[in-house]
DNA sequence: GTTCCGGCCGAACGAACGTTCGGACGGACT
DNA sequence: AGTCCGTCCGAACGTTCGTTCGGCCGGAAC
């Protein structure tokens, strides 16, 4: 990797976290300045324009969590573990990278043109890939739209209120978010919810 | 109702729509001036700040939800009924005000001062509301609290991606979505399935 | 030792921003 | 007829925006 490649590297994530915390249009040009310590001009010298830098970041995350999740998925053998691969390692991956998920979920309508559809389409064979996996694993009362969408609801809302430092470790919350998910908060079937207990040993 | 708070209302309504589309600092009162009819230093005589009108619309919205949510799970008497009703009113109150409530949960931290600690206590107060409600019904593996974010995850997701002039109703979403969390996506306990199957005649 | 070039900067550009100000208009009161 | 007040506007305010431009600097190339 080149300097000027890991240089941009470094701008990309200040960035990333500035965007994350502001929002893209409330973070200036000269904020991002002043987070990096380049001058206002000499960012240009790494991106042609501001709208570029958010596709950057929004495209590199988008590859990250795509290609780790078919990395996940691959290891498991039938297509329950598979889906659980999938939850497991999005929800954690989500939890180390907060601040590129947070920009890459949240301003998903402020890029327009290629870029807005490159990212576009990504996304949606990232959720084509999920849904895949919920058709091989057919549920008598929900679509599997529906349970894709409501399972990235679930899973992307991480970011306006979970602290990965606070009292729930990211994979013990992708563990919860999984059981919920695959078994529900299962209250009215006692023996389902007693041999969930008992598989835990509570 | 005054002819004065009738057009505030208009313009709050327009305003919300605009928002909802181009997003709080992505829309100038130049815009909105545009959308409402008015002119540009017209709009000052309803309200007093672009800011003002933000916190206008989520803090009506968040009355209306909460409220609503209250009179609808009033009705029911078990606490599983109750959480079902909460689910069946939120998602319906969502669909039937998409722009609003995409706009109390998509410009989450635009405010500053005393109107977001208003409306961060009253949403404080709205999750209290749905963990109470979960409290009464325990999980034996999942925590009320993420259960609650959870749930809050997968129906306020929605404004990304559902229309409700779209193929699924929303109150057939609704359903959907509490029979999704409270039994799950359900493919492992074959007698659940086929007890669910068997209810709705499938 | 001179040339060259990538990295970087200060200063400035025109445009757009939220907000303000003084006043125009018209119906209701005296 | 005259006054007042709520409604609304055009024009402008100062500020900040994303971006550009000309040039400085230091090390590599010849």
């Amino acid at each position: 990797m080149t300097d000027f490649d890991s240089r941009l590297d470094r701008l990309l994530a200040d960035a990333a976290k500035i965007f994350a915390e502001r929002g893209f249009h409330g973070t200036s040009m000269r904020d991002l300045s002043r987070a990096t310590g380049l001058s206002l001009s000499g960012m240009y010298h790494y991106v042609p324009s501001k709208h570029e830098l958010l596709f950057r970041i929004q495209d590199r995350c988008l590859g990250q969590v795509a290609s780790g999740a078919r990395r996940a998925v691959a290891h498991a053998s039938d297509p329950e573990r598979r889906l659980g691969a999938f939850i497991q390692h999005h929800v954690v991956f989500f939890a180390s990278h907060v601040a590129e998920m947070k920009v890459l979920s949240h301003e998903d309508e402020e890029l327009t043109g290629t870029m807005a559809a490159q990212i576009r389409q990504r996304k949606r064979a990232y959720v084509a890939f999920l849904t895949e996996l919920l058709e091989a694993l057919p549920s008598p009362a929900v679509r599997p739209q529906v349970a894709a969408y409501a399972l990235f609801g679930m899973m992307n809302w991480i970011y306006t209120w979970y602290h990965p430092a606070g009292p729930i470790p990211p994979d013990e919350l992708a563990e919860e978010m999984a059981r919920l998910f695959m078994d529900g908060y299962q209250t009215h079937t006692p023996h389902a919810a007693a041999a969930v207990a008992a598989s835990q040993g509570g």
